[in-house]
DNA sequence: AAAAACGAACGT
DNA sequence: ACGTTCGTTTTT
């Protein structure tokens, strides 16, 4: 073949590859529209009878006191109702097909960032005293990124030496412990990473106070101290004393006064959230704290309060969105009319939207370290960087594909299935886990009688979430079913 | 199921 | 040094 023949040829694939992509938008389109608004579900949610819905859709149909699919009219369990999860395999698959369009049109091509935790180095216990004494003593496992303890704002690639990539919202880990091993978020225990005279980098979202509010986007946080959890008695969750802006808590409102960036991680503690990952923990990217303030809580004692909001160049992890966040009006909040000690950003703040270069970045500089950079070396960085090269040089068909990987089987799904958690397996594979475990034990006496029947509690394979209740008929994800179809063709 | 042990960083 | 912390594991 001629050097000429053979560019023509190329040009033609490429051709074929654009009218490829360009269609896998409307693939999803046409077959995963929520029935409420006929879009792409935002934020999808999935029933166990396998249809999805956007959250706010579904949470409207179920305020108004409905119980059923508004598809197939089969019961929703009360359970999915009141806490509906988000099914991020959907979030992603459908923010990849739009940004694939944006791509060949001719639209913003910045590249976004999704997880994908292949390829990650050592666990914890790398020293002999952890290996033998459990995952209370892992503490001291190797740190792998090189941002000193106090860093501000992302973790960016640079630093990053073992990846290249940095760490990227959405990224998820087994424990507290693996969080800090990526510099996430340090204390091992604490809610809230900060210094009082110098600000705070990170908070951790695990649940505990009843007056928190999470909208996403947005949230409403409750400062530390005012409990007395001294010794190991971790249960007296009632406050005794109130809470002052000292500490901790000042170091949020440093970070609130100076406009600072706040990494926020989300644990599956919290549990009345949405957002929250049914298991471990979940990198959810940039808020600011625009105000901050005291209120009395619940057993009547002061505490500080915090709003955040989000504010990172990527998308967060519950969102299709193909752009991250864009500066957006405060929320209202009724609580602030009863409040004290409220403070208010007076400077410019550090971290802020440009909207020339239309991203979130420092403003004024961030604040100096007063920390050393935990030593870690790095080797065969060369490995890891052609692998990241192999996964970009891949079509955006197949891409979407591997998003639709089982969980159990790791290969595209047959027949998937959805739990109430929001995770997707082969119907195959998920009823295969749990072949000779009967959902139910049959507890017979001497008389033949049977007695009431006990359930088994059938754990899902991603996460603690008990799946019995789903197991006894899961419907198979038509819809998604049909995509994974059209895209193999 | 509850208590104890263990951990690291901040601040007094 | 010592008390504290929106944790996790092992022992009782």
């Amino acid at each position: 073949m001629s050097g000429r023949a053979r560019s023509e040829d190329e040009k033609e694939k490429k051709k074929q590859k654009v009218n490829a992509e360009n269609d896998v938008l409307e693939l999803l389109d046409g077959s995963l529209n929520c029935s409420f608004c006929m879009q792409l579900p935002e934020r999808p949610v999935t029933t166990p009878c396998g249809h999805n819905f956007c959250l706010k859709c579904f949470q409207k149909w179920i305020g108004q006191g409905k119980h059923t699919c508004a598809k197939c009219r089969r019961t929703i369990p009360p359970k999915m109702a009141s806490h509906p999860r988000i099914n991020s395999t959907l979030v992603a698959a459908i923010r990849m097909a739009k940004m694939s369009k944006s791509i060949t049109t001719g639209g913003p091509s910045r590249v976004y960032h999704f997880l994908h935790n292949q390829n990650r180095p050592d666990k914890a216990f790398t020293t002999e005293r952890a290996k033998k004494n459990g995952k209370a003593n892992a503490a001291s496992g190797k740190i792998f990124v090189t941002t000193p303890p106090d860093h501000f704002g992302p973790i960016l690639a640079e630093n990053d030496p073992e990846r290249r990539q940095g760490v990227l919202v959405g990224e998820c880990w087994e424990d507290r412990l693996e969080c800090r091993q990526w510099g996430v978020h340090l204390p091992p225990v604490a809610g809230i990473c900060g210094q009082s005279k110098h600000g705070a980098q990170s908070v951790a979202l695990s649940g505990g106070y009843p007056d928190d509010e999470d909208h996403g986007e947005w949230f409403l946080y409750t400062g530390s101290g005012g409990r007395d959890l001294s010794g190991n008695k971790r249960t007296n969750k009632e406050h005794s004393f109130d809470q002052n802006f000292v500490k901790f808590n000042e170091a949020l409102r440093v970070s609130c006064q100076k406009g600072y960036p706040v990494r926020v991680v989300r644990s599956h503690k919290e549990k009345r959230s949405s957002y929250a990952p049914e298991s471990g923990l979940r990198y959810d990217g940039i808020y600011r704290i625009e105000k901050c303030w005291r209120k009395v809580g619940q057993p009547g004692f002061k505490v500080c309060r915090y709003l955040f909001v989000r504010c990172d160049n990527d998308p967060a992890p519950w969102t299709s969105d193909e752009h991250g966040d864009r500066p957006r009006p405060l929320p209202n909040i009724p609580e602030l009319k009863q409040a004290t000690d409220i403070t208010e950003r007076k400077e410019s703040p550090s971290w802020d939207y440009d909207e020339e270069e239309s991203c979130w970045k420092w403003i004024k500089p961030p604040p100096r370290s007063q920390k050393r950079v935990s030593t870690g070396d790095s080797k065969d960085g060369k490995k890891v960087k052609s692998e990241i090269r192999k996964a970009q040089n891949v079509t955006v068909r197949q891409k979407l594909l591997k998003e639709f990987s089982c969980l159990i089987c790791q290969k595209v799904m047959t027949s998937p299935v959805t739990t109430p958690c929001a995770h997707n397996f082969c119907k195959v594979c998920l009823e295969g886990k749990f072949a000779g475990r009967t959902l139910v034990r049959e507890r017979t006496c001497r008389g033949g009688r049977t007695l009431r029947a006990q359930k088994n509690v059938l754990k899902c394979p991603s996460c603690p979430t008990d799946i019995s209740d789903f197991l006894q008929n899961p419907q198979v994800n038509r819809e998604l079913m049909d995509v994974i179809e059209s895209l193999q063709l």
